[in-house]
DNA sequence: CTGAAAGCGCTTACAG
DNA sequence: CTGAAAGCGCTTACAG
């Protein structure tokens, strides 16, 4: 009877040795076996995946990564969790990704390029097999250690026209203009725009806004009310009493977003404000809750599901190698014409 | 002129080695210092931070995970990302964690115990350091996968008497009796219940409405609305008006989250129910917006983001050590009284 | 307090 | 198509 002697330091796991051996090959072979490689004799390798299956032998990440100097997991950074529009992005991303193989590791920035830049110093050395990123605004220090890591990176939510930039959005100009054409549309003359937060996709938005309000004559600086606070549906109902009280001409607002749009409604109905009567009420992104305000909620359907599932997708192929050049894709967001406008 | 001979497989990566070699020092002593072990000379110790920074020395994470069988990283299981509770409960946490060096993973189980057991199967074998999972409720399966993983794990949310079990949160019982019994106080005598998704906490409870109106004699279980359906301020507005129609007696409902509660309100504004006047309306977890309402929504405040502070701290003493057996901290939940009651 | 050796569990690069 | 050797970059366990 030999002694039960174990390794010094065994974790008790089952290895790739363990699998070798009683598939009767060498490591390396079980390796490419596991890992689809074509070039197994197809016997082999479902002896080795048997063998595998037999032991209940699970890979190990650390090591994997160790080795290949590359793991499974895509850091994926976004602004926010509580806004409605990332959580909606990040299902997608996950539904895309994880049946993949690869496994999204979240990081929340809070709009702070400081913590953008931290989050990225401290995932990047997990080497990440990806890296997936809201819109194009950064340190000049993350976008060098974006591109330093040699990471395949996706921007989202925003579409630029740099070349070798691979992102997957829309057009947030084009959607605020369309919305506020459609508020003259419906014979507004006095439109104003609420904003929050002010990050760069809620600037292309007011861009839109103005754009389409100086071409029709109509634009007036005084309409703008924009506050870098945190958007929130308190927020909105402050904003909405604010520019009621000191610009009693307003007949109709553009909100930045639904939750300072939904605050705003609420503040009317609480007002006895007339919506749409006196004033029209427009949002932005169609969240939860929208379409069940008092008067319903006009608005722009953003296609963030949309732009998680490509972007993910086109992820997959630059982390492959099977997308060669990165790309630039625009999708389309949808105007929602309910009740308040 | 030496030939500019790369070793083999070079990661291009500055190691321990190039920092123990720059500080005169052995590479375990490096890596001693480096992670602040006590029993390094100060001075040595010193000197290895600095040539560490001097070469900008990142400690690569997979090795470490593959050498001490121990990542930094923290699971954290929640349900959902769409329901606000869950996300103050991730802030709490990554507030917490991460500036002590551990990284939060989350993982969305969608109430789906199929789903847990993936996760858990998924990034159990990437070692994290700590396991922070919402509620009791999963499968045989998860558990013991948990269990036998060795990891130390805190539950979220609710509490247990079980011994050995580390978990923080509040009755949800006693919590879901405090509103009925304020609505009670309120002289209303017949009080529905309307809830939806049906996961544990829920379940709680709607325990403690039952027993609150049992005890006054006015317990009848028509007056359970109970939809298995995702939580939605849609669903809400279609509970109200189907309970308004089918019970016309109702002069109170208890809503079992706030989400529910404010898609009530809406359908009592369109339907021009008048709350409170006719019915009074209560939600629960005191969610954004709730506070907006018109009018306000009487609610529970949820002390999520406490649980996640105070469920990562323990875990954090786990974790090192320093906290020998796990612990059961029942936090404090308030009552908040609006205009809706 | 410090270090030489071994090892964590994989994959790469080379050879056949 | 298969494998022996080396190596990824750390830390553990032992010795002094």
């Amino acid at each position: 009877m030999t002694a039960n002697r174990r390794p010094r330091r065994s974790s008790g796991r089952i290895t790739l040795n363990d699998v070798a051996g009683a598939a009767g090959v060498s490591p390396i072979t079980a390796s490419r076996a596991l890992r689809g490689e074509r070039t197994v004799d197809p016997a082999l390798a479902e002896r080795v995946r048997e063998a595998a299956d037999r032991l209940g032998y699970v890979p190990d990440p650390a090591a994997r990564a160790l080795a290949s100097q590359r793991s499974t997991q895509v850091l994926v950074l976004v602004p926010l969790l509580s806004n409605a529009l990332f959580v909606d992005l990040l299902e997608a991303v996950h539904r895309t990704l994880f049946p993949e193989g690869f496994q999204p590791l979240i990081g929340v920035t809070h709009y702070d390029s400081a913590e953008e830049e931290l989050l990225l110093r401290t995932y990047l050395p997990h080497r990440p097999a990806g890296l997936l990123v809201t819109g194009f605004d950064r340190s000049e220090a993350a976008r060098q250690l974006i591109v330093h890591s040699g990471v395949p990176c996706v921007h989202l939510m925003e579409t630029s026209a740099a070349p070798g930039v691979a992102c997957v959005g829309f057009s947030q100009q084009d959607a605020g203009a369309t919305i506020t054409r459609h508020l003259l549309e419906r014979g507004r003359k006095r439109i104003a725009f609420c904003a929050a937060q002010l990050d760069p996709r809620v600037l292309q938005r007011a861009e839109g806004y103005r754009r389409t309000l100086r071409e029709a004559g109509l634009y007036d600086p005084r309409l703008e009310l924009l506050s870098p606070e945190r958007s929130s549906i308190a927020l909105g109902a402050r904003l909405f009493e604010d520019l009621v009280q000191r610009m009693p001409d307003v007949d109709a607002i553009f909100f930045c977003n639904d939750d300072i749009a939904q605050g705003g409604l609420l503040a009317a109905n609480r007002m006895r404000v007339d919506v749409p009567g006196r004033i029209a009420v427009a949002g932005f992104n169609d969240l939860a809750g929208s379409a069940q305000m008092v008067p319903p909620l006009t608005t722009i359907r953003t296609p963030r599901s949309e732009v998680g599932r490509a972007g993910a997708d086109m992820l997959l192929g630059l982390m492959r190698g099977t997308l060669a050049q990165p790309q630039c894709v625009q999708l389309d967001y949808e105007l929602i014409v309910r009740e308040s406008t």
